[in-house]
Order: C-alpha cells, then sequence, then structure tokens
DNA sequence: CTTGACGTTGACGTCGGTGTCAACGTTTAC
DNA sequence: GTAAACGTTGACACCGACGTCAACGTCAAG
C-alpha cells in the first residue's frame, strides 16, 4: 500500500503521514522507486495516533502506544508504559480543569464587581 | 515617566509594552528624541491588560478594557462592551472545561479497558 | 571624550500539527 | 507518446505573546 491509499484509508493527509515518519512514529519499506511501502498493520497504528491526538496528547505521547503495537500487542494501551501516560495525562487534564475552574471563578467575580447584578449562565 | 520606568513599575518588559502599543493598546508621546512619554494613568492602563491576560484573555480581548479606561472610567469593566466580554469569556471558558471534561472521560474509560482494575486519582 | 545605561526600529525564534507550493521523478490509463 | 494522477524532498506560512539580538541614536556621569 503507498502513502495515498493510506491517506486514504485512515483519512490522514499524506502531509501529516509523512510528518509521522519523520519523528518516528510510523515507518515505511521503500519501493525500487523510491515510494513508501505500508503494511496492513500500518492503518491500525495510524487509527491508533489520530484516536490518541483527538482526545489532546501530543505525538510524543503517542509514541508508547506505537511502540506497544508494533511490539506485537493487539492494543496500543497494553503496555506499561502506555498505561502510564495514560494516567499523566488524565491527571495534566485535570489539573487544567482546575486552572480553568479558578479563571472561571476570577472573571465572575471581576464582571460582579464591575457590573453587579450581572448573572452568568450557568451560575448557580 | 519613559519605557524603562513603566516596565520597572509595572513589572512588564519594554518589549511588550511596545507590543501593546504596536497593537493599539497603548500610546505614547514622543519627546523630541523620539522617546516614548508616558502619563501616569498609562501604569494603570497597563495593570489591567496584564490583569486580563493572566486569567487568559487576549491581548486583543483587552481592547475595550482598554478604551473603557481611556474614555475616563475608573474601572476597565464599567462599560457594556467589557461586560459582553466577560460574558463571552465566561462562556467560553465553560466551554474548554466541557471539552475537557469530555476528554477525561473518554481518556479514563480507554484505560479502564485496556487496563481492568486501574483506578485514577480522583475518580469517585 | 568616553563609557555605559537607556532609547529606537526591525527581524527572527519559539511551539505543534498541518496546509500548501515548488520542482521534480514515476506510474497509469488512454 | 502524452497527459493526469501520484510519488519524492524541502521550505515557507500559520497562530500569539513575547524573548532576544542587531545596529544604531541619546544622554548623564566621570
Amino acid at each position: 500500500m503507498r502513502i495515498g491509499e493510506l491517506a486514504e484509508r485512515t483519512g490522514v493527509s499524506t502531509r501529516s503521514l509523512r510528518y509521522y515518519e519523520q519523528h518516528g512514529l510510523l515507518s515505511a519499506r521503500r519501493g525500487p522507486n523510491g515510494y513508501r511501502e505500508y503494511a496492513e498493520e500500518d492503518v491500525k497504528l495510524v487509527s491508533e495516533i489520530r484516536s490518541l491526538l483527538s482526545v489532546g496528547f501530543t505525538l510524543e505521547d503517542t509514541r508508547p502506544f506505537v511502540d506497544c503495537l508494533r511490539s506485537g500487542h493487539s492494543s496500543g494501551g497494553s503496555c506499561s508504559e502506555s498505561v502510564e501516560v495514560y494516567q499523566r495525562k488524565i491527571m495534566q487534564i485535570d489539573e487544567e480543569i482546575r486552572v480553568l475552574l479558578a479563571r472561571r471563578a476570577e472573571v465572575a467575580a471581576q464582571l460582579a464587581q464591575s457590573c453587579p447584578g450581572c448573572f452568568v449562565r450557568g451560575d448557580k
């Protein structure tokens, strides 16, 4: 399978696929013409990457999952390193939520101060 | 007051002050030597900008507050446009929180699936 | 006069994932 | 044979709020 087909089957641009390769997340044999040749498993690999990116992982975060899949596991999350990343990520999200809640409170307080009687949708 | 003093008094780099001016948020008279000359009120202006930036406003978001102060109001939040920005911002923060909560749930679900029995700190 | 602190403008680097274009080689279909 | 579709690498653009450096003008103190 060449890059165009992989792109089509995964819904990922060829640009992105090359970018992933450039960062060591994807690898491809090269045909005699220099074209990249992908295997079936790469579809799954790319899907895993996109799935993780879509929930806020960085590309670097996806590396353990990719390695996990490549080492034969059926799921990218089956390895201990992946689990650690999951947990780090959740703690990180929690932290971001805390920051946002604090910000919301601050902004709401400033609003209340400069506009007494103003209410904010969602405030109890 | 020249830019160095304003920077010192507000705790903002001269680079930032020039950047704010470049974007029309700050203005300065020019001395005969070309140096920027600031008034006392500019200290308050810059403080307002920093205060808003620190709670996640973009520079553009601060414009109504700056205009409000410059038009003579004692508080940057006293104008209706500022109030609207406050409200937009709060709704925006709420949206971000919703997104993060959804993400957290997704990630936690994936973790649970690939690591049954794994618990996440903070999960009830 | 010289030194050094301070001022000026302009421009590039940062971070991340991707779009997009250029300039070129290959394969495919007619 | 030729055009269209696809492949290759390399490089610039984006977004936002700056840091940082260059190359230069200005001004006070010794």
